[in-house]
DNA sequence: TGAATATATGAACAACTGTTCATATATTAA
DNA sequence: TTAATATATGAACAGTTGTTCATATATTCA
């Protein structure tokens, strides 16, 4: 650590490092946000916020490739984004929980209200 | 749209589609939580939540060099994730507002939860 | 069984991102 | 003024991502 600024305290800074949460934490966290910022799994959980959905659904819903709905899906799923069922021959796929919901939904917030003036 | 899966009604489909933000809106969140998706900006807000800082202060608190940063909290005031003020020759960066809180804490809560047992 | 439908996966490529290095600008103090 | 400190910016490169295409697997129904 170099000491540079006056400003700097390094024990305080000590002590608010502790409070940063763990570095595996942050990753997991980082790799959610990753998760969340494409425009099509943003689709999706809208979709999804609404109503269970099948494959099929979304594919009729949005304007990508089958593939590319799989594959998006398999990234919500293995965050715990979003979950599955099977039946029969389809695959639902519907919105995790409740922080899931609140994320999007902050964010929605977040980004209407800087574009209201 | 092509009419395939058995499930799919065309006209339900529609309607949920309307609620689903406009593309502006999705894009603009996805430049958030794109923003979110670093592992870097992501202890500068686990850091500016507990305390206001300058530039310096945050260097050296973090193991990256002061020009990255720099490109950090600039992406993260252009989407008002922080907010600036100058106090002297010192930039002083602080969290825009609770969206901004509740969507790391959201997250927090999400990532710590599924690895507890 | 076999054909049809539903979904998943791997490869490949263009587009994008984060970092560092080098340098520019802004503010203060001398 | 000039020197020192604080911060911002542009270029460039390695690494990562999202999509499509081609193909594989799973389930149902005949």
């Amino acid at each position: 650590m170099k000491e540079k600024c006056e400003r700097v305290n390094a024990g305080q800074i000590g002590g608010m490092l502790k409070k940063v949460p763990e570095t595996e934490s942050i990753t997991r966290m980082a790799a959610v946000f990753q998760a969340l910022q494409s425009d099509t799994r943003l689709k999706i959980l809208f979709l999804l916020r609404q109503k269970e959905m099948c494959v099929c659904e979304l594919e009729q819903a949005l304007d990508v490739t089958q593939s590319a709905i799989s594959h998006s899906l398999r990234t919500l799923r293995q965050l715990d984004l979003v979950r599955v069922r099977r039946e029969g021959k389809f695959t639902i796929y519907y919105i995790a929980d409740a922080h899931v919901r609140m994320l999007i939904e902050m964010c929605l917030e977040h980004v209407e209200e800087k574009h209201e003036h």
